[in-house]
RNA sequence: UGGGGCGUGGCCAAGCGGUAAGGCAACGGGUUUUGAUCCCGUGAUCCCAGGUUCGAUUCCUGGCGCCCCAGCCA
C-alpha cells in the first residue's frame, strides 16, 4: 500500500483527476503541469497540505511536474522568514519541486508590459477615484455598479498616467489600473477589477524596484500561463474569479492557456485554519510560536512528533470535492496513531511517579530485564531495562479504594510489572496530609519476565521504571488547542482556547535508554501514548512532547461512571 | 427581484438509470505481558414535492436549506 491509500495500479478518482485524464486522452495536453502557489505571509498549515498533496501528487501520478511558486504580490504582508519556512515545510512533507522554484515577482516586468498592452487595446484604464469612491461606484450584490468618470479617458492618457505611477510620481492609493469589463455584471469580480495599485513598500525580493504591484487576479493567471501550468487548482472561494481569470488569458498574448479548477478547502474541528487567526495566535502570544505543538501548522505538527507520512495518509483519505466539509479531528488523530503504532519503538516512562519498595527483593541486588522494542515487529529487537528493590509506578495505576472495574494495583492485589515480575501490594504509606507517598509490595521471584509457572493470571500489567537508574525529565502533554469542536461559534474564538491544552509535568522518570533519544523521533511510552524529544532538550535535561495519547477505554469507562 | 457553488448514516464519501462501497466516530463481542494494537459484528432509501421511466440517489420541473462574492488581500 502506498501512503496515498492506493495500491499498485489503482488510480485515484476525483473530478479533477478525471478532467485531467480527459484532457490527456483528448490530446489537449501532453504533460500535466501543476503548481502550489503560497503567499509568503504566514506559515503553512494542514489546509495547505491538502493543496500540496493534491498538486504534487497529481504531478507524480501523471509523470508531469509541479512548481512551487510564491505569490508575492503584496509586499506589505510578505516576509523572507515565511519564504524560507514554506520551503522547509514542503520539503519535510516529502515533496520536491526540482528546479521549478518561481515567484510571481519574477514576472513583474512582463506583467507590466502586458498591462500597457491592455491599456493600448482600450481594455484597461487608470482610475483616479479613491478607494472609497471605487467602492461606492461598484454597486452592491443586488444593484449594478456605475462607470467611473475616468473609464473612457483616452488610452494615451491612461498610458501616461500608468507610466508615471510606475515612476513613483503618485502617493499610495492615488490611482489604480482597472480592467474595463462590465460594471453591471452580476459577478462583482467583473465590475472593472483593479489590476495594479500603488504601494511604496519594500518587497522581500524586488526590494525598491517597484512602487506599483499587480493584484492577485492580474498576476496569478498570467504567471500560470508563463510557466505553462495546465491545471491551476485552487479553493472554492476563487470560483467567482474564474471568469476574470479566463478574460485576462483571452485578452493577453500569453504563451499558454491554463484552466482553473476549484475544490473545497479543508476544515477541521477543534482548531482554526484561517491565516488571520493563526497570525493572531502567534502575535498575541496565545501559543508559543508558529511551531507550537498545538498549532495546526506543518511546523507545529513536526515539533509535536507527527510524522509527515501520517499527514500524507490523512490527506489521502480526504476527498477532493466541491462540497463544504468539516473533518472531525478524530480522523487526523487516528491517522497519527495508526502510523506511530506501526513505526514507534516502545519504552517505559512514568509521568507521575509513586515509589514502590519491594520488601522481599534483596537490598543492593540489581538486574536487567529484557523488553521487546515493538510487540508486532520482532525484527526491531529488544533492550535491557534495569530493575531493583525500589521502582516508580504511575500514580494513577494505584487506587486505595478501587471501584469494581479498576483492574490495576490496590491493597492486597497482585498485578504484573511489564517485562518484570508479579507484585502484590502489602502496605500503603501516607504522609501527614494523608496522601499516599509510597507502596510496600512483595514480588514473586518465580514470575521473572512476566509469567507465573503455576499459570495464575493477573488482571493488569502496569509500567514502571527503576528508582535509581531512571532519568528525570520534563514532559509536555499537549491536547487540542480548542475545547470545542467549532471555536468561535459562540462569539470569540480566543475564549475557546482550552487552558489545559498544555500540561507541563516536571519530575517525570524515564527508562535509561531514553537518555539519547533523537529530537523529533517518535517513541511510544507504553500504556501512555506517543512522545518525542523536544528541541528544548538540553544535555542531561530531556524534554518530551506528547504527540498523542493512546486510546484509553478505561478512561472513557471511568468518565461514564 | 444579483452572481457562483453545494445538499447520500454523527463526520467525510463512493455512486454517472437497475435496485445504497469504504474510512473515521459510536456501540457490542473475541484475542492480548500495553484497559494499546489486532480481529469480528451493528446503522441510511439518498433535503422536500411533483414528473419521466418497467425501474431514479442517479434524468426533468418546482421548492427548501447551507456556503462564497460588494479588499487598491490572497
Amino acid at each position: 500500500m502506498n501512503d496515498d491509500g492506493t495500491t499498485e495500479g489503482e488510480a485515484i478518482r476525483d473530478f479533477i483527476r478525471e478532467a485531467i485524464r480527459a484532457d490527456l486522452s483528448a490530446g489537449r495536453h501532453e504533460t500535466v503541469v501543476t503548481r502550489f502557489p503560497p503567499e509568503p505571509n504566514g506559515y503553512l498549515h494542514i489546509g495547505h497540505a491538502k493543496s500540496i498533496c493534491l498538486n504534487f501528487g497529481i504531478a507524480r501520478e501523471f509523470a508531469g511536474r509541479c512548481h512551487l511558486r510564491f505569490d508575492d504580490t503584496n509586499p506589505t504582508k510578505e516576509e523572507q522568514e515565511y519564504i524560507d519556512a514554506i520551503q522547509a515545510d514542503v520539503r519535510w512533507l516529502g515533496f520536491d519541486w526540482g528546479t521549478h522554484l518561481y515567484h510571481a515577482s519574477d514576472y513583474f516586468e512582463r506583467l507590466y508590459a502586458w498591462a500597457e498592452r491592455l491599456i493600448g487595446d482600450g481594455k484597461a484604464y487608470v482610475d483616479d477615484l479613491s478607494a472609497d469612491e471605487i467602492r461606492e461606484y461598484r454597486g452592491t450584490l443586488t444593484e449594478p455598479g456605475r462607470e467611473s468618470p475616468f473609464r473612457n479617458r483616452p488610452p494615451e492618457q491612461s498610458l501616461d498616467l500608468f507610466r508615471r505611477m510606475r515612476a513613483g510620481e503618485f502617493p499610495d492609493g492615488a490611482r489604480v489600473l482597472r480592467a474595463k469589463i462590465d460594471m453591471a455584471s452580476g459577478n462583482i469580480n467583473l465590475r472593472d477589477p483593479v489590476l495594479y495599485r500603488i504601494l511604496h513598500a519594500h518587497h522581500p525580493r524586488t526590494g525598491d524596484a517597484w512602487c506599483i504591484y499587480p493584484t492577485y487576479d492580474y498576476a496569478h493567471g498570467q504567471s500560470d500561463a508563463i510557466e505553462g501550468i495546465t491545471h491551476s487548482l485552487c479553493t472554492l472561494e476563487f470560483e467567482d474569479h474564474r471568469p476574470l481569470y479566463d478574460w485576462l488569458i483571452e485578452n493577453l498574448p500569453v504563451p499558454s492557456r491554463p484552466r482553473q479548477y476549484e475544490f473545497s478547502r479543508l476544515n477541521l474541528t477543534h482548531t482554526v485554519l484561517s491565516k488571520r487567526r493563526l497570525v493572531q495566535l502567534v502575535r498575541e502570544g496565545h501559543v508559543g510560536g508558529w511551531d507550537d505543538p498545538r498549532m495546526p501548522t506543518i511546523s507545529g505538527f513536526r515539533r509535536r512528533g507527527v510524522p509527515a507520512a501520517a499527514i500524507r495518509d490523512f490527506i489521502s483519505r480526504l476527498a477532493i470535492t466541491k462540497s463544504d466539509s468539516t473533518i472531525e479531528i478524530a480522523m487526523l488523530d487516528h491517522c497519527i496513531r495508526e502510523m506511530l503504532n506501526k513505526t514507534a519503538e516502545r519504552r517505559m516512562a512514568v509521568l507521575r511517579p509513586l515509589k514502590v519498595v519491594i520488601e522481599n527483593y534483596p537490598e543492593g541486588k540489581k538486574e536487567e530485564l529484557e523488553a521487546v522494542n515493538h510487540p508486532e515487529r520482532p525484527d526491531v529487537g529488544t533492550r535491557r531495562v534495569p530493575f531493583s528493590r525500589e521502582i516508580y509506578i504511575e500514580r494513577e495505576d494505584f487506587m486505595e479504594d478501587p471501584p469494581k472495574k479498576f483492574f490495576r494495583l490496590a491493597p492486597g492485589r497482585e498485578v504484573r510489572l511489564r517485562f518484570a515480575y508479579f507484585i502484590t501490594c502489602r502496605d500503603v504509606v501516607k504522609n501527614a496530609a494523608g496522601e499516599v507517598v509510597e507502596l510496600r509490595c512483595t514480588y514473586d521471584p518465580e514470575t521473572r519476565g512476566g509469567n507465573a509457572p503455576d499459570g495464575r493470571k493477573v488482571k493488569a500489567t502496569i509500567h514502571w521504571v527503576d528508582a535509581e537508574k531512571s532519568i528525570p525529565a520534563e514532559v509536555r502533554q499537549y491536547g487540542h488547542l480548542f475545547g470545542r469542536p467549532d471555536p468561535g461559534a459562540g462569539g470569540d474564538y480566543l475564549a475557546d482556547i482550552d487552558p489545559q491544552s498544555l500540561e507541563t509535568l516536571a519530575g517525570c522518570r524515564l527508562e535509561p535508554s531514553l537518555a539519547d533519544a533523537a529530537v523529533g523521533e517518535a517513541v511510544q511510552f507504553e500504556r501512555l501514548g506517543y512522545f518525542c524529544a523536544d528541541p528544548d532538550t538540553a544535555p542531561g535535561r530531556p524534554v518530551f512532547n506528547r504527540t498523542i495519547g493512546l486510546r484509553d477505554s478505561w478512561a472513557k469507562a471511568a468518565a461514564k461512571g
